[in-house]
Order: structure tokens, then C-alpha cells, then sequence
DNA sequence: ATGCATGGTCTCCATTAGGTAACTATGTTT
DNA sequence: AAACATAGTTACCTAATGGAGACCATGCAT
């Protein structure tokens, strides 16, 4: 295993097109049932949002907690062990907010509002 | 665009499979040819190879420089963009040793050990 | 009786990613 | 004359990703 496989194999647990979007959510939000991150990120569908967290849930990223009652209620929380990904997100938060600047002023401001948040 | 979206699309720019580990090499070791970027991520075929290297020229985070000799050389080099993107390779990096040793112990140093770097 | 709400699962399909291997150019070496 | 070296490109093929939409359970409100 050379020191590429282990950087690459550690990045497998959370880089993807959802999965850093999530755990933002969720550091940003605290405990968030599954139909509040469905409306947080509107482009994602069931499918993936599920997939997305069973995944993290089995690498011990996020928690999964349900409650037996109907129509049912799960809600999911980042773990103790997430806290080690709070850099890197914040590190990526960082660099979106830089990118998007540069990006301003390449093309032009009108065009960055026209983007509306 | 919502600042998922936002997010979403700047982190397009540097993450997947590859993107992170030819950064990685480059911020390591700075300059570097073609063959030697082969050379330091052999599971990468050179077409991979070829097109993240384009991807990320495009996208103004690594420069090419041809001569024109034969048989040919091309370096690439980090672009001053590229800086903005140190803290992110910096905290993924120290995200996959803690996460090395998360998994170490979990399942024992001995096994740990016979994954060689 | 009907419909709604939640948190999913399942199947089908289209798109994308990504690997292999052959091919290119041409000056230098054997 | 043939082979080598570098930095690719191209065609072809398979595997993985990911979206749409139907379906499910069931307690409560209408």
C-alpha cells in the first residue's frame, strides 16, 4: 500500500459529490432528521441521501437514531470521530468562498449576484 | 444556485479520485515531469493521468510548460491559485493519518504493520 | 373509506468513469 | 535498420454512478 493508496483510501470515507455537502449540513445544523436534509439539499434524491448516509453512518462518521412511532422518525448526528473532519470541511468551506471570488472576478459581478444564495 | 450548489461546484474543481493525490505530488515535490507523476502514482493510467492534469489546468490550478524537444518534456507546475488550495491538502492529509490510526486501532497494530508505505 | 406524512426500498435506465492496448512523432542510440 | 524514450491520443469496452418513479408500512385526520 503506498502512501497515494492510504491518503486516497482515507479521502474515499467523505469526498464525493454528496458527501461533503452533508457533513456540512450537519456541522452546520446539529441533529437533522432525514426529510430536513432532503429540503437542505434539494438535488439529492432519496436514493442517494440514503446511500450517502448509510455509508458514512458505516464508517462511523454519522449517527443513524430511530424512533418506533408513525409516520416514522430518524434522526442523524455526526459522531465523536467526525469532529476530525471538521478541518478539512471548514479548509473546503474556506475554499469555496475563495473560489467563488475568483470567479466574481473573472467574469464580472453582475454576473456573481445574478447567482442568487 | 443554492450554496450547496455553490459549494458543490467549487469543490468539483479538486475532488475525485485523482485530483487530490496528483495536488498532493505536486505541493510535495513542486515541479514535476510527466513520467515522474506516472512514477509517483503508478495506479494511474496515463490517460487518467492526461486528463486531470488538463482538468486542472483549466481551471487555472496547475500550469504546463512544453519544450519543444525531442523526445518531448513537459513540467507541471502549481499555479499562484493553486495556494488557496494548501489548508484543504493540509487538513486532508492530517484527516487521513488520524484515520490511519483509527483504523489501527481498531484492528490491531500487527496488521497495520504489513500495510508498508 | 380515503388520503396524508415519513423514511425509506426497488427496479429500470442512461450517463459517466475509467481501464487496456494500439498508435503517433522524431531525434538519438545501438 | 531497428529500438528506445517521452508525452501523449484514440478507439473500444466494461463497471460504476446516479436519476426517476413506483411501491411499502401504518397511525391519524377528514
Amino acid at each position: 500500500m503506498s502512501m497515494d493508496c492510504k491518503f486516497e483510501s482515507a479521502l474515499e470515507i467523505f469526498v464525493g459529490k454528496w458527501k461533503p455537502v452533508i457533513l456540512f449540513q450537519l456541522f452546520t445544523n446539529g441533529t437533522m432528521r432525514f426529510s430536513q436534509l432532503q429540503k437542505a439539499i434539494p438535488d439529492i434524491s432519496k436514493k442517494m441521501l440514503t446511500q450517502q448516509l448509510r455509508e458514512l453512518e458505516y464508517h462511523d462518521i454519522v449517527n443513524r437514531k430511530m424512533y418506533l412511532q408513525v409516520p416514522p422518525k430518524v434522526e442523524y448526528t455526526l459522531t465523536e470521530y467526525a469532529n476530525n473532519l471538521e478541518p478539512v470541511l471548514n479548509a473546503m468551506w474556506e475554499w469555496s468562498e475563495t473560489h467563488l471570488k475568483h470567479l466574481s472576478e473573472l467574469y464580472g459581478e453582475e454576473r456573481a449576484q445574478g447567482d442568487r444564495t
